[in-house]
DNA sequence: TTCGTGCATGACAGCGCTGTCATTATATGT
DNA sequence: ACATATAATGACAGCGCTGTCATGCACGAA
């Protein structure tokens, strides 16, 4: 007869449709206890094959779906992992988080996204809502967070990363490139292919201050040999492909003539480029352009974009690789570099 | 002195640290009961201004963080969504999350995010392993589920709606678009523009079925005029600009000579656009083109791409908003219509 | 005064699972 | 044969919250 349950359910709050299954009902109809079948779900303890065999067989019968909530709760070890994006328009933040579900995949955990809309009280708010879900984790982009913020995620004792960008002191650990270093890169690249009359033109650093720190290290690039930029054209919302194009056609209006131009990203450069073909100017011969990012679009343009490449996907996946291989913070805040590589191009 | 908590803890599993707060030590704090803190958290019930702002200040103090963990386990309602997605390299899928998330946005609600690429039994786990978080419902592009993942969410009993497609019978809620109807307006609408020699670019059609039913969309409209696909090219992997660009130097290397060419997607038909460019090919005089998704750098190119519209962002948000109108599902299936718009252009 | 009536608050049990500590059967060494 | 280790299973309480029902109290009508 096996192990009788004589804890018989204390009356349903509301006489519910079907009732949902739990684990009573499978351990009931595998002839074992609730406990059992836990252990068999999870892959925890020691099991003699055949219960193994009945219990998943039971499992499969009455089409049991484990209830995470209930698990997480008793057991205080949630599967769940915040992540906390300043947008989604930009392909950029979906490479990050295809990197992350990525490292993600052969672990069970579940990535729970919010996005701020580069806004710090939204994302203020979104770090306290995701918080509540008691994640393993917090994967966040950047550095830029209110005071609130960074104490809540202190405070939190989860594992916190902060992504992108390493040119600042991180909660717990940052992963990503040094902005400054590229924008340096870039600028002495550019240096040493001959160039001398630079231009600049970029979106709304307000929100994207790595843009900006790409801009401080291009312009101390310049300051080392003695180079200045001759001219530059900011356009004041996100960056876009119309807004780079419309940016360059001003720009090319003064009469600085650059002989090339940075751009603060992939997205404003391919406008660039457009409005170069759309005018019949050829590049590189008449005007070199240079992006940011290594975007595929840019690589299958007529002529591939020069540009840096920027490792989003892998920054994901690498930050999820140390959440999962670390699962405790460790007192001491680190960083890892993911790097960057300059993508020659024909466009400079 | 007020009503002393005698309730005392009975001795923790294990001698944590810090010991996370709970709604009890709030309770404590302001020297009410816990469900006095609780209620005034989650605004229900009638609670007086004094004990509000209290209870405010010692959640402020203390720093508490709700934990929805439990408050999903005791009242059987849970705020997250499920959402399924096939891929996040293709825009268009991000696009459709930022509707989501913009939706959720006012509600608390948060996306869990699963990304299948474009694996049927990628997709059965990942339903199986979201559904383990009591979501309150799943949204999942597409009908293409394997017969497990059907009845996996036929049986949840929670709201599932099914985006991008309304060609088929949904579970519980499809809102998109009729990709056969977008095939056969652009078909038309170009037949109306006196083209008469039609060549296809494409990506698989295995894993992307919205593709092909734009394609019989097409091919009954060019059967319809009494014509026929002068020839056409199918790239064997995912869409890409690369993969367009490619696809069409091949296709104008056959002696079919068509006069427009139709593409599966935006991306592959910009590619298309960078190839006539390269090889001095003149838009509209000498081939047209043609897209669908209307994205941005479509339309951000020398010459706007000749597209059509699909509503991504909408089809997100309207999903959203569906599931919030009515948390319960209602029996017969229904679908939404999103619509879709053609787009001129001028390469076409 | 007495009795509703509505507001404000609290006690209590239980959501479905898992950590911990038994308990029982089976194998191993001497 | 006996003690001892090991494998397999189970009982029980509790994770932190919320639904339900009860209670206390002020206030106006009768």
């Amino acid at each position: 007869m096996g192990p009788e349950k004589n804890k018989v359910r204390k009356q349903r709050r509301v006489a519910e449709t079907p009732a949902a299954l739990t684990l009573a009902d499978v351990a009931r109809a595998a002839d074992v206890s609730e406990i059992t079948v836990s252990r068999i779900l999870r892959n925890v303890g020691p099991i003699s094959e055949t219960t193994r065999r009945r219990v998943l067989d039971a499992v499969d019968q009455t089409g049991y779906v484990r209830n995470q909530i209930a698990g997480t709760l008793a057991s205080a070890t949630s599967n769940l992992i915040g992540v906390v994006i300043p947008s989604l328009s930009n392909i950029v933040f979906a490479d990050v988080l295809r990197g992350i579900d990525a490292g993600l995949e052969p672990s069970g955990f579940r990535p729970v996204v919010g996005i701020t809309d580069y806004k710090a009280d939204a994302e203020e708010k979104l770090v306290t809502s995701l918080l509540a879900w008691k994640p393993a984790a917090i994967i966040i982009v950047g550095f830029d967070h209110t005071d609130i913020t960074r104490r809540r995620l202190k405070q939190s004792r989860i594992r916190v990363v902060e992504l992108m960008d390493i040119d600042s002191e991180p909660i717990d650990l940052a992963v990503g490139m040094s902005h400054r270093a590229a924008g340096l890169a870039t600028g002495r690249h550019l240096i040493g292919r001959g160039y001398r009359r630079f231009g600049y033109v970029g979106h709304d650093w307000t929100t994207d201050r790595r843009a900006r720190l790409r801009w401080d290290g291009l312009v101390q690039a310049l300051e080392e040999a003695g180079l200045e930029l001759v001219d530059q054209r900011l356009h004041g919302g996100p960056s876009s492909t119309q807004a780079g194009r419309e940016a360059l056609a001003t720009l090319l209006q003064g009469a600085k003539h650059p002989d090339v131009v940075v751009f603060s990203n992939d997205d404003m450069a391919v406008g660039g480029v457009f409005h170069c073909i759309a005018e019949g100017i050829v590049l590189k011969r008449d005007l070199a352009l240079f992006g940011f990012n290594g975007l595929d679009v840019g690589q299958a343009l007529p002529k591939p974009l020069s540009t840096v490449r920027s490792n989003r996907f892998r920054i994901g996946k690498i930050a999820v690789e140390q959440i999962l291989l670390r699962p405790e913070r460790n007192g001491t805040p680190e960083t890892i570099n993911t790097g960057f590589e300059i993508v020659p191009g024909e466009t400079a």
